[in-house]
DNA sequence: ACCTGAACACCGTTCAAGT
DNA sequence: ACCTGAACACCGTTCAAGT
């Protein structure tokens, strides 16, 4: 079923109640026995997503993993343009491959030396805010706004960095903060 | 008919054409006189709005100026929250008094050793993703996600900060870029 | 120029009923 | 457990017609 909506979705097709069932060639509230409602639907394909998403290995250099995970997620969501604004509108995913991704940040921040877990807090959400926020933007109304995809990915890259050099620099001044 | 869509919008309602045309005594269809449909409609609230923000002074220190021009956006998002959502699938507004906004940054940054228009969009743009992301995370499912407006508005702040940091310490740096 | 009634092609969701 | 038909309460938009 989440298999159907990823097909609807990559069709470029909204993801509608109606669009997924009728792939399955199933009336449309069939589906509310599966699954509870529209959100709770998309809530499954985002976290089915993002399970693709490799781990990063928490022995790398922290910056670069957070740099790598970060992006990987962009791209992901980049890919899935239908996705970004859901995912803006549920505040970011909560499921439990979404967990994974963020307990593997806390480790490389840990290792940057960001070890207060509300230090943690805001710069994983201000990161992944980043995130999803500039894919939900990309996404627009067409294939392609008025900006390019490879201006858009340099931009992001841009602020990622701008980010990160923010949330280290902070604990270099304050250690243990 | 701007006043009523935004008397519509500030109900807490969401910003559909039937609401607006009801608000104004009028069949749904009327509207269609008067702006080319939704998206139009929507663009138009959004440049009123932003018709309200005091432009910065040009003659303030830049990271001040700046950080005052975001924080006034991002608050204006946070209280529309309708909006958020809208001005992000827009991906931005391209009204004459964004254009206004973004003029004003540009001096700002340009004050601050941003001289290169191609620098000066990347910051604007970063500046703006940031801020427009922000809000529609924050404007959410309900009035209030999990998280508290507080946090909301102080994470916004240290992103802000470090975007901005970013942004200009990068023209230090290469002065003339 | 501005509005209306009627209609079209959609939504998400619920409810009672079937197997 | 899983599906159906019918219905409800919505959408945005168009078209022809009225004043």
């Amino acid at each position: 079923m989440v298999a159907a909506a990823r097909a609807v979705l990559d069709d470029g097709s909204a993801l509608s109640m109606r669009a997924v069932a009728g792939r399955l060639g199933v009336a449309p509230n069939a589906l509310y026995s599966h699954v509870d409602g529209r959100e709770g639907l998309l809530d499954a394909v985002l976290d089915d997503l993002l399970g693709t998403l490799p781990l990063p290995d928490p022995s790398t250099e922290p910056e670069a993993g957070l740099t790598a995970v970060m992006t990987a997620s962009h791209e992901l969501l980049l890919a899935h343009p239908g996705l970004a604004p859901h995912f803006v509108a549920r505040q970011g995913a909560r499921g439990p491959n979404a967990q994974r991704l963020g307990d593997a940040m806390r480790v490389l921040l840990a290792a940057a030396g960001v070890t207060s877990e509300a230090a943690q807090d805001t710069a994983i959400r201000v990161l992944v805010v980043h995130a999803i926020g500039d894919a939900a933007v990309a996404a627009g109304p067409e294939g392609t706004g008025p900006f390019d995809l490879d201006v858009l990915r340099a931009s992001y890259a841009v602020g990622l960095r701008w980010l990160l050099e923010g949330a280290l620099r902070a604990c270099e001044h304050f250690p243990g903060l």
